[in-house]
DNA sequence: TGCACCCTGATGTT
DNA sequence: TCATGCATCAGGGTGCA
């Protein structure tokens, strides 16, 4: 049976909760943003409404552009825990519609694709119903709209639900999915950025049907095995992957900018604790233990250095991550002369931990 | 020589 | 010009059997 997968997709959803929560928001354009600590508008656009989108307000542009853009926005700052409250609650609606709790995937805070091949009978018209019914729900339940995507696999089905937005629904059907394809941009296929564009407009690839058609060997000598595979797979519509449940990801970060550019430890390290406490508070949610951990240098000039440390044995003390942070950030410090504009802290090589290690496992 | 693991920077997305 | 915060991956390096 050919399978059928849904991927259903919040529309500008942090601003659709602010709108929800303060429905005089409604019809100005509302901007969310993530800001820096410096000054009053550093900072970067996480997410904005249609009538913002409608000025060219875009995620990720700078916060003071948006607002020299349009000075008249409602500018707010994001609510992340609150957010992804309202996230859970509709990621258990959605939830409701798998063929089984293993047919689900929730892939971000406001995103999941859906496997219903055994519910809808392999039925792509079926499938439309089933959309439909996921969107009035989560309308009603949870006072946001959302647009979903229908295609014989996860690539064809995220790709599908953008095409009508917002609060819209697109079903692909197996035999469409070439011509569907042939109509998008490069940077439209999953995975295709700016980067990897213009690399294969070097090699005179300009469209998705061109670079289904390119020689895969050709493919893989300039990206890659495992990248160049993938192209050539993607743009002929082929994905095997399967829906399935995440179990958290492989590593737990966190990032943010300093209030001025620095090398003073004693404005680093106060931050670089306070990132240390929220990886933590992670790390115990999720009863996981870490072995690796990767410190994030960003200099003025924008450029990223990092340096990581695998430890003998998993830990899951806080005293043992501050301990090795400080360590390499002091370390990248004495090597270095730039000032830095932004930390992060991250750990990796996690492990489900039975809570039980202590700091004399770490002695030798 | 092959493999596993480690480390770092690039990439995509928001 | 301005420029957040994350996760994931590729590829080179290194150590070991």
């Amino acid at each position: 049976m050919e399978r059928v997968i849904i991927h259903v997709d919040m529309d500008y959803f942090y601003a659709a909760i602010e709108e929800r929560e303060d429905p005089s928001l409604r019809g100005k354009a509302v901007v969310v943003c993530m800001y820096s600590g410096r000054g009053e508008t550093s900072g970067s656009v996480s997410t904005c409404n249609y009538v913002a989108r409608e000025d060219g307000i875009h995620s990720g542009m700078p916060c003071s552009r948006a607002k020299a853009i349009n000075p008249d926005a409602v500018f707010l700052p994001v609510r992340k825990e609150f957010y992804r409250s309202v996230s859970d609650s509709i990621m258990e609606i959605l939830r409701g519609y798998a063929d089984s709790s293993e047919s689900f995937e929730q892939v971000s805070i406001d995103e999941a694709f859906v496997d219903i091949t055994r519910t809808s009978g392999g039925d792509f018209e079926q499938a439309r119903i089933t959309g439909m019914q996921m969107k009035d729900e989560v309308r009603e339940q949870a006072g946001i709209t959302c647009s979903v995507g229908i295609g014989p696999n996860k690539l064809i089905a995220k790709m599908s639900s953008s095409v009508r937005k917002p609060d819209g629904i697109t079903v692909i059907r197996p035999d469409e999915v070439g011509n569907f394809l042939k109509l998008l941009k490069l940077t439209k296929l999953w995975g295709i950025g700016k980067v990897t564009e213009e690399q294969l407009q070097e090699m005179g690839i300009e469209t998705i049907e061109q670079l289904a058609a390119h020689d895969a060997v050709d493919l893989i000598t300039v990206f890659g095995k495992s990248k160049g595979t993938w192209l050539k797979k993607a743009a002929s519509g082929i994905d095997d992957s399967p829906v399935k449940e995440r179990g958290g990801s492989d590593q737990i970060g966190r990032m943010a900018t300093l209030p001025q550019n620095t090398r003073d430890t004693g404005l680093i390290f106060p931050e670089l604790d306070r990132l240390i406490e929220d990886v933590m508070g992670k790390v115990s949610a999720r009863k996981v233990s870490y072995r690796s951990v990767t410190v994030t240098v960003i200099t003025p000039d924008f450029r990223t250095h990092t340096k990581s440390r695998t430890m003998n044995h998993p830990a899951t003390d806080s005293a043992i991550l501050r301990e090795t942070a400080r360590e390499m950030f002091t370390a990248f410090l004495n090597e270095d002369s730039r000032n830095l504009r932004r930390i992060g802290v991250r750990v990796e090589n996690l492990r489900k931990s039975d809570g039980q290690t202590s700091l004399l496992e770490f002695t030798d």
